[in-house]
DNA sequence: AAGACGAAAGTGGTTGA
DNA sequence: TCAACAACTTTCGTCTT
C-alpha cells in the first residue's frame, strides 16, 4: 500500500504538508495567485497526520484489517515521536535564528530543510543542534544573505568545524547545490561592523564587481575578497582600519587579507591611485 | 610600539589516478 | 584509497611607520 498517495505535497519542494481527504484535492493555484508568494505553507510547523481512512478498514478481511490497525498504530506512534522532535528543533532553530538576525523567509526555508533533513533520516548519529544550525547556514545562503561559519556555529554553541562538516553532509545527501557566495554580499554587513563610509562600500562593490570579471575571486574565500576590498578603499578613503580589525570582524585572518590584498593591487592596478590618496 | 609583511609549517577538503 | 594540490591558518621573525 502506498501511503504517500493521498498525501499532500508542498508542490515547491515535495514535503508532505498534512493529511487530506481522500477524493478532494487541494488546489494550489489559486493559493499562489492571491498572495504571489507560492503556497502558504509554514514548514516550521508540524501537520504530518494519518492518511488512512478508519473507516475504510471495514470492508478489509479480519487478517489485513488486523495488519493495518498495527500499521496505523505503529505509524501513529511514529509521527507523534517525529512531531515532538521536529518541535524541539524549530524551537532551537528559532533561538540561533534570532542570534543571527534571520528574517522569516530564512527561518522557513531553513525549517523547511531540516524537515526533509529528518525524513532522511540524516540526523541519527550526528547531533540534532549541528543539523539545524546547518539548514540554517545553507538557508541564508540561498537568501544571499549569507552568515560566516563562525556566526552561525556560535549561535548554537557547537564549533566552526564541526558545522561546515555537518553542511557539506547536508548538503550532499539532500541533493543541494549552491552557486559560490558573491563577495559583494559580505561588504555592507562587514562596513557597517566597522563604521566605514558609504562611499567605501560603494567603492568596494566596484572592485569586487572588477575582480569577479577578471576572476580573481574562483575558489577564493569570499569573505577574505570581499574583506580586501574594503581594506584597500577604507585606505583610498583614509579611514583606514587595521588588518586585524578587519579579519576579526570578517573572520578570517591577516594573511589572507594580505594575500588577497596584494592580489588587488597587481590585477587591478591599484598601486598608483593608492599613492596618491596617501 | 603597533602595524604590516612574508616565509614556513600545519590543517582539512577536493580531485584524480 | 591514496597522493598531490590549492586555499587557508598559525606562528614568528623582520621591516616600516
Amino acid at each position: 500500500m502506498r501511503i504517500s498517495k493521498e498525501e499532500v505535497y508542498c508542490p515547491n519542494c515535495g514535503i508532505v504538508v498534512e493529511d487530506f481527504p481522500m477524493d478532494s484535492k487541494p488546489d494550489y493555484k489559486e493559493d499562489n495567485e492571491k498572495t504571489g508568494y507560492g503556497s502558504p505553507v509554514k514548514h516550521s510547523t508540524t501537520s504530518i497526520g494519518s492518511v488512512i481512512k478508519y473507516t475504510d478498514l471495514g470492508k478489509l478481511d479480519p487478517k489485513t484489517r488486523n495488519n493495518m490497525s498495527k500499521l496505523i498504530q505503529w505509524t501513529n506512534k511514529l509521527n507523534t515521536a517525529m512531531e515532538r522532535n521536529l518541535n524541539f528543533a524549530f524551537g532551537e532553530l528559532e533561538k540561533y535564528a534570532s542570534i543571527i538576525h534571520a528574517p522569516e523567509q530564512i527561518k522557513e526555508e531553513a525549517s523547511r530543510i531540516y524537515r526533509e533533513a529528518v525524513q532522511r533520516n540524516l540526523v541519527r548519529g550526528r547531533s540534532m543542534e549541528s543539523i539545524a544550525a546547518a539548514c540554517l547556514y545553507i538557508a541564508c545562503k540561498e537568501f544571499e544573505s549569507p552568515r560566516t561559519l563562525d556566526e552561525v556555529a556560535d549561535s548554537a554553541g557547537i564549533n566552526k568545524k564541526e558545522l561546515g562538516r555537518t553542511c557539506r553532509f547536508v548538503m550532499r545527501e539532500l541533493d543541494i547545490s549552491l552557486a559560490p557566495v558573491n563577495p559583494s554580499s559580505y561588504i555592507s554587513k562587514f562596513a557597517n561592523k566597522l563604521n566605514l563610509s558609504q562611499k567605501t562600500q560603494t567603492d568596494a562593490v566596484k572592485i569586487l564587481e572588477k575582480a569577479l570579471k577578471m576572476d580573481l575571486t574562483s575558489g577564493k574565500s569570499p569573505q577574505g575578497t570581499a574583506a580586501a576590498a574594503l581594506y584597500l578603499c577604507a585606505l583610498m578613503n583614509k579611514e583606514k582600519r587595521t588588518q586585524r580589525e578587519i579579519a576579526d570582524t570578517a573572520s578570517i585572518t591577516e594573511v589572507t587579507i594580505r594575500n588577497r590584498y596584494k592580489e588587488l593591487l597587481r590585477e587591478l592596478n591599484l598601486r598608483d591611485r593608492l599613492r596618491k590618496n596617501k
